[in-house]
DNA sequence: GGTGTATTCAACCATTCAGTTGAATAGGGA
DNA sequence: TCCCTATTCAACTGAATGGTTGAATACACC
């Protein structure tokens, strides 16, 4: 289901049980133990759901002797947030698009010199997917 | 594995294929057979691909004869956005309060006011799970 | 009414996932 | 050295997921 990173994170984030470990990452870092204590499930399963979250590139472990504590990543906030950005702009574009419409049924013709409706006109670079979708991953 | 809002959300855009669907509805507005086109896979799949991203309010639905034309909703990402942003603040503070240390370290006294390093003070609601996870979905 | 198109529903299959238990590894302290 | 703690590895199980094919539904057009 995920092979690349962007896919990872938010698989990774899809479990409220990994979402709220996140949460107390925020607050400050601490051991594979240390998460596991508030929920009732057994030690491996949180480890596990640590690796889910180190291999997205969310958390990183160090070594303290038999401990390895955690440490929230913060920058792979930044990946997503670049992301959903690209379509919050693309939608408030069409909107922008959908406004000058409106303004020529109205019989309105100023600012209409960007209007390309039919016209796909993304020129972000094209993967070797059918649609867009950024490699964003560097 | 997905309960709540955010889950659905953050599940949905776990796969390439829906994201990348999402690039498409972007531009703007497509029928499901539009939508199905460029990949190879059979119509049905993409129906279904659709149907989790409409689960998630990532996309809306409406009916032209036998067409149903998908739509991008936007909201959520202010939903996704929100949430990234918590985290992204929470390490940031917590970075301050680093320095804070590292100033006392080095002898500054000057602003230390805000500094609870072992107390967790997130004021956040606080909800069913163990450590904060907000409730955002209104 | 009959035909073609667009979409969904239903049943099935292979893979992935989140959880379990039990064993293995690694390091601190008596 | 022996034991205790912390963590991971390995194998297993049940549920969810993404895909398939075939049938059903809904609508426009002739």
């Amino acid at each position: 289901m995920a092979d690349d990173q962007l896919s990872r994170v938010f698989a990774a984030l899809a479990d409220p049980t990994r979402r709220d470990m996140l949460a107390r990452l925020a607050v400050g870092d601490a051991t594979v133990g240390e998460l596991a204590n508030p929920y009732d499930v057994s030690v491996q399963a949180v480890s596990k759901h640590i690796k889910v979250l180190a291999d997205a590139g969310l958390v990183s472990q160090s070594k303290d002797a038999q401990r390895r504590p955690c440490h929230l990543e913060a920058d792979v906030f930044d990946l997503m947030t670049k992301w959903i950005e690209r379509y919050r702009q693309q939608a408030q574009e069409r909107f922008e698009r959908l406004d000058d419409v409106l303004a020529i049924m109205r019989g309105d013709t100023q600012h209409t010199d960007h209007l390309h409706l039919d016209s796909p006109h993304l020129d972000s670079p094209h993967l070797d997917s059918p649609h867009l979708e950024q490699g964003a991953a560097s």
